[in-house]
DNA sequence: GCGTCAAGCATTATCGATAATATGTAAATA
DNA sequence: TATTTACATATTATCGATAATGCTTGACGC
């Protein structure tokens, strides 16, 4: 989530020679895109120093990534918990998603002629989750379907502007409000995956924007996520 | 830095209640948004620290904040310095700010029509700074100039997302190769503004992607910064 | 000459303890 | 009763010190 240099390079090489304060971080992220820290959920810093072994330090220091991505909130002496999100942010999102994922298709179009690579085994794992029912782990598949799209454009300063804009949890909230069928959700990514398979940039931009469009809470759609 | 409290200075407004990190955070920002520190300088916590009066702890909470929002970056162990951005980094970017910048003027214009208040404001404080020659105040304005934009869609998430660009530091290293004279780049600006003053969102949005697709590095073009 | 390895150093990473403070509760006051 | 004040409490905010680690340099064997 917050790789140093290029992510998209060399993960191979790089040691999980990580600190206490990334652990903990991903711990926090894994805990809330999972929904078992729920929205409003309020944080202390020293229970979770003890519930992972460690001291409070690493702890804040990871409070303060994770506000600044804006997935939690903190109040100064007071305390801090799991960012809820209005229906309000929910639908700011999407115009912003739609332009970066638009740039995304034009850009990874290209370069996935024929073979769309992760984003297609993206694709084949959420219709897979979809069968299972469970909707958490549907959420959790159609964010990494949409972020191996965003990672096929290759372009960092992309990356870095979706992932500021917290999909994960919004998918989540989405998700618990959402009563479309997960199989019809999966399958209408399957003219996303089409499209960049094409290879064509302005047709790709095209089905993604209006895909993710789609995604207005509150509105009947296909798929049953925001992300 | 440790006893103000008492102070009676400022009783009407809402008291500086924040924390030290807060403060530390705030600082760095300005010194590398003024140019003061430049991009690859190192930052060494506990020389911030004594400069600042705190201790390390502080000053690596703002680190770890500053590195979410991609303005510095950290190798454990090593040290963290102000991100330095290849020129790989500063093309990449384009197409990114081109989509979130016209989507924020689409946001933007109907809120502006005949009157676009900080954005405007910022355009005239870009024009005085440009007859100073002084290229990094202009580029620090240009960002207001931009920012004020995006604050202007009222949508936080467009503003997350454009954040994490670290435009800052583009703007900053862009301006030290680009020789356009800067009353011309700030001139550039004067359509920008126009478009959103006359509240047409399409207008508004096509400009927009127009002036900052001209940011690409290395052509030649009105505007002397990326930002 | 070249590669390997072992201190030493500079710097960060983490800890445990202490200080500071926002908030809720209840007494004091009018 | 309504309002203010004082205080206790829970939690964060900060500190100073120590541990851990990556990098550098130079010795050493080949």
């Amino acid at each position: 989530m917050r790789d140093h240099r290029g992510s998209v390079a060399n993960v191979s090489t790089r040691l999980p020679r990580v600190t206490l304060a990334d652990q903990v971080r991903d711990f926090i992220v894994l805990e809330i895109a999972q929904g078992r820290m729920a929205p409003g959920t309020p944080l202390r810093e020293l229970e979770i120093a003890e519930q992972l072994g460690t001291s409070q330090t690493p702890v804040r220091e990871a409070f303060r990534e994770l506000s600044a991505l804006g997935l939690i909130e903190s109040r100064i002496h007071v305390g801090t918990r799991v960012r809820d999100l209005a229906e309000q942010d929910l639908v700011d999102a999407v115009p912003v998603r739609a332009a970066l994922e638009g740039v995304a298709g034009r850009l990874a179009a290209p370069r996935l002629i024929g073979n769309a690579g992760d984003v297609r085994d993206a694709f084949l794992a959420m219709q897979d989750v979809a069968r299972t029912d469970d909707r958490l782990a549907y959420a959790s598949a159609s964010t990494q379907f949409h972020r191996a799209i965003i990672r096929a454009a290759h372009n960092e300063s992309l990356l870095r502007a979706w992932n500021a804009l917290g999909i994960e949890v919004m998918t989540i909230m989405a998700m618990a409000s959402n009563p479309i069928p997960l199989e019809d959700a999966a399958e209408s990514h399957r003219v996303v995956l089409e499209a960049l398979e094409a290879g064509d940039p302005d047709l790709a931009e095209d089905v993604l924007r209006n895909h993710v469009s789609g995604y207005l809470p509150g509105t009947v759609h296909l798929d049953g996520d925001p992300a």
